[in-house]
DNA sequence: AGTCGTCAAGAGCAGTGCTCTCGTTTTTTC
DNA sequence: GAAAAAACGAGAGCACTGCTCTTGACGACT
């Protein structure tokens, strides 16, 4: 599938990385609303019209951008949680949120794309989905691994959810299979509290308070894992 | 402070509050990207470059925005606190993070202004800072009025923040006398807990699975409050 | 009463996304 | 192998944007 068959679908492909490459370093230099499908064009040697050859529209080209992003942050929480023991659950928890937080670093514009303000008027095509929550998977396998285990102990201060709570946690489960409501529930909060806290930190919320976000960022997720229930070894 | 003194005075502070209505207005309908001064202009009667004499560029006219947006979430938590008893600190709690996410819910655009990806080359002036941590200060009064009421009583399940975190601590204790460092550290989780969900649920990061964040949100926010060690009453 | 500052208007510049047409080249079909 | 079809790059053009500069008129202070 890889090298097209004729020599104009070849060139097509290569031309067609070549913009998403280009637009990429554009869009990591002066974020999604400074990216111009025209200075695209002119860095490329073509006119702003023949672009229109390999993407539709502007739009499309954001979301090649985006699927790439997702399939990046994806990539290196994949790569992190493999570096750890499988049963070093407390370990991979903690090597997915800084995986997070040190790609969001590193790729500050194109982790605003993700999960920043959707750009007015974007609706996420159905191909966003899947790579979307390739991250979502690494930390629901962890999970599930760990009571899988028997090494999921969260301690017994939070209130149950509601009752109502359980339909949700029906389509949650389907990347944690076996967890029980309450569980999903705490694996909401930790999840949402990890992406709050980047994008706080990033987002500059945290304005000349927080210096040292390292450190607390480190901790705070560290209490998440014990909420969580766990446990390393 | 507020009628100026001579006719002009009035009616250029009548025109400015003209122009941030209307470009509020627009935000609300297609975002901060789709703000267009020439749009707000038409819409006032005026020529494009007459709204020049009134916001220098568009960014001015967006760091109005910004502010009117912060203050009026602030506005909003202030509210849902002050309808609370003083004593019933884990209500106020509930109350501050209902508050945030209805004011999100009904000002989508705006919240992704304030919270959102900050638009590129973007750079907070001083006079967004006041405003920005209204919400913020309520937060820590109710921390610690009932740390002063010995009504903090949060359960001993977390480690304890390492020393260095001391530093950051001292000044997020600005905002909530009084709090030794690990409630410090919790009170960070818990606020980046509550805009992380926010963030989540209105940029479409829930996307088909959570389909009653309402109720997932209530009982996150009340596991947050019993690691704070708020209690009612 | 005269000067100065403020104001709205208009023209204009450089840039954007996107559309359409027009030859050219490559691929497919007969 | 020749003809039809599809893909392609270039160019012109439309409607729009933020922003600047100049011009002429009006209101405010000395």
């Amino acid at each position: 599938m890889s090298a097209g068959r004729t020599a104009r679908e070849r060139v097509r492909a290569e031309l067609t990385r070549e913009i998403t490459d280009i637009a990429r370093r554009h869009l990591a230099v002066e974020g999604a609303a400074g990216l111009s499908l025209r200075a695209v064009a002119r860095e490329m040697g073509m006119v702003s019209s023949a672009i229109y050859r390999y993407f539709p529209s502007r739009d499309d080209l954001l979301t090649a951008l985006i699927i790439d992003g997702y399939n990046a942050v994806g990539e290196a929480v994949e790569n992190a949680d493999a570096a750890r023991p499988r049963g070093d659950h407390a370990g991979r928890w903690m090597a997915v949120c800084h995986a997070v937080r040190d790609w969001a670093l590193a790729h500050p514009h194109e982790y605003a794309l993700l999960y920043g303000s959707p750009v007015p008027g974007y609706k996420a095509p159905e191909d966003t989905i899947a790579p979307a929550v390739r991250d979502t998977v690494v930390y629901g396998r962890i999970l599930s691994d760990a009571h899988g285990a028997g090494a999921l102990t969260p301690p017994d201060v939070l209130p149950p959810p509601p009752a109502s709570f359980s339909q949700d946690a029906l389509r949650v489960r389907e990347v944690m299979p076996g967890l029980p409501d309450d569980l999903v529930a705490r694996a909401l909060a930790a999840w949402t509290g990890l992406f709050g806290w980047v994008s706080f930190e990033l987002f500059g919320q945290f304005n000349q308070v927080i210096l040292d976000p390292a450190t607390a960022f480190d901790h705070t997720m560290r209490g998440h894992g014990v909420l969580l229930g766990l446990r390393s070894g």
